[in-house]
DNA sequence: CCTGCCGACTCCTCGGACAAGCTGAGGGGT
DNA sequence: ACCCCTCAGCTTGTCCGAGGAGTCGGCAGG
């Protein structure tokens, strides 16, 4: 039956054979589940086990508990975890997935960048530049100015994308620059100074521009 | 102590408590929890409701308990559902990452497409035209040629996020299609016409161009 | 220093009990 | 015929006590 010891707890098997349920459309949505008791006795499990089972589910957003009424389903699947879709993806995707987003989001600061973003692009410029261009710090520093035109663009949803991609890419670039040092600092520099100019001059396809190309020196670099 | 009525259950109250207490980094990452039997009397609830309420940030990935070891923190904050956050996000923000999306993979989709793909393209292109364009029906038929793009572009990150937009972007298409439907479906069709032809052609610029122009005239319409 | 044993601590599961809340059927009034 | 109120029955919420199983750290022995 299982190729390992099984050492799950009784309440996570139930949760998962509830899931496969819900999944398989015996319950549809909304609809509600046989009473905690039945279920105990069907499952032959005890019914603190069954309630254990329905919160972890409930705890992802499938079913919920409504005392006097009964167990519903809310979902028919668990929305699939965002970093756990980052891990699997191989990191040529992610920098693509990275290259999409910086670059629109370059362009959008360019139209809407506030004197405040400015400011602040500036000094994560100077943070970046002050460190050598190595180690942890160095990504860290990066990370903060590319974040920074992020907020530039004033898109909150494009923001959170970026957010979520940053532990993935920050692994993959620590372990890159350790590996294979940046060849020209100067030069690289120097794109991240024109991304800056681009968007202080309000120009919208040279942000975008210089954008890609740097992110996109990086992704050659990986393959 | 509360507000209001606590109409939330215990064991919901005590998980929020303890998801508070995990932010604050009263518990750093990895770190072991009281056992249950104290957090109970901590809390002045029953030990039963203390495991319902572990059980809950358990499904969340916030915590994990190991039989005979403790309960430990997973994660120090729940990664918010990405459904939630699209939801909260205006339909223009959305219709911004979208062209993001869709203008890169539109690139990508022109230098790796196969031969399938293309075949899938112009099946999807015609099944496009074929019916009024009006109606969630069209809407359906409209949003599939575009995820074809993005599986042409084999980038399962860029589709995953396409995906994720589906069923903000059809509420608002369908609302929108119905108080202002599309002026010229010629235009429109030639428009779509031209994007499969750029990826037919190899031409991830043009490709690129072609999905960037037709999002941005759907995004003019809506501001 | 390494190994194996052992006990304390912890989570896991069960069964039972009572409280709190919802639902729908039925009675009474209009 | 229609509406509102009441209430019995079912369901979830909460707590308790008990025993089983697993993990970790200390301790004695090699």
């Amino acid at each position: 039956m299982s190729p390992t010891v099984q050492r799950h707890p009784l309440a996570a098997q139930t949760a998962a054979h509830l899931l496969t349920r819900v999944r398989s459309g015996e319950w549809p949505l909304g609809h509600k589940l046989p009473g905690e008791t039945a279920l105990a006795a069907q499952l032959g499990v005890g019914r603190s086990t069954v309630r254990e089972a329905i919160r972890e589910l409930a705890g992802k957003g499938v079913l919920d508990s409504r005392q006097g009424a009964g167990v519903f389903v809310t979902a028919l699947d668990v929305t699939e975890d965002w970093d756990c879709v980052l891990r699997r993806a191989s990191i040529v995707s992610v920098l693509e997935a990275r290259i999409a987003i910086e670059a629109e989001a370059a362009a959008l600061a360019a139209q809407r960048r506030t004197p405040a973003d400015l400011r602040a692009l500036r000094r994560a410029l100077a943070a970046r530049l002050a460190g050598r261009p190595e180690g942890e710090a160095f990504v860290d520093a990066d990370t903060r100015f590319h974040r920074t035109v992020l907020v530039a663009a004033h898109n909150d949803l494009l923001l959170e994308m970026f957010d979520s991609f940053v532990p993935r890419v920050h692994r993959a670039m620590t372990e890159l620059l350790r590996v294979q040092p940046i060849r020209s600092p100067h030069e690289d520099h120097a794109r991240h100074q024109q991304l800056a100019d681009a968007i202080a001059a309000g120009d919208p396809v040279a942000a975008a521009e210089r954008s890609r190309a740097h992110l996109t020196t990086v992704k050659e670099t990986l393959s």
